[in-house]
DNA sequence: TGAATGATGTTT
DNA sequence: AACATCATTCAT
């Protein structure tokens, strides 16, 4: 059982904007974005990482917050294996944030698999989101990555986490 | 700075 | 059937 509390994501709107794998209209891939909220829109990029996002928006429309970091929080034991790296001693937080800071880090650490795509986050796919009551403050900057509208300022993080790319 | 790596979407 | 793209990470 590992976790943490969410310090960094970034928002894929349904309208207007050509980053979002929406913009082009549904396709197997994207097909999850235009599925009910409360689901996950899992899928592989450059190949290597599983990137998690949350469907937002209703059926049909297509939008979707990609989870790019967290804080660890807890038993930190099973995202550490997940993440090939050593079991990190207490007190020596050094390399903590290459634990779980980065969408693809995030989704080794979690141990996403493609077939966790358009699962409702709970029981049914082992990962649970919810509200702990935290309200950090926040940021916004323009999102990391993209080559298509770099210019809207979607990237969301708190700002005084050390746990944001 | 560039290699790795494979699913997906687009073009032939 | 083939090619270009890619919401990244890690080693050099």
């Amino acid at each position: 059982m590992g976790g943490g509390r969410l310090t960094e994501v970034e928002a894929y709107l349904p309208i207007g904007d050509p980053a979002s794998h929406s913009f082009r209209g549904e396709t197997r891939r994207n097909r999850s974005m235009f599925g009910p909220p409360g689901r996950m829109y899992v899928y592989v990029s450059y190949g290597i990482h599983m990137l998690l996002n949350v469907v937002c928006d209703a059926e049909s429309v297509g939008s979707a917050v990609l989870i790019r970091s967290f804080e660890p929080l807890g038993d930190v034991s099973m995202l550490c294996a997940n993440r090939g790296m050593s079991e990190l001693r207490s007190g020596a937080t050094g390399k903590l944030e290459l634990l779980s800071c980065g969408p693809g880090r995030v989704g080794q650490a979690l141990g996403l698999h493609l077939r966790l795509d358009g699962l409702v986050f709970g029981s049914d796919s082992g990962l649970h989101l919810f509200d702990d009551g935290a309200r950090p403050a926040v940021g916004r900057a323009v999102r990391i990555g993209i080559a298509k509208g770099g210019d809207m300022p979607l990237r969301y993080f708190a700002s005084d986490s050390f746990f944001v790319t």
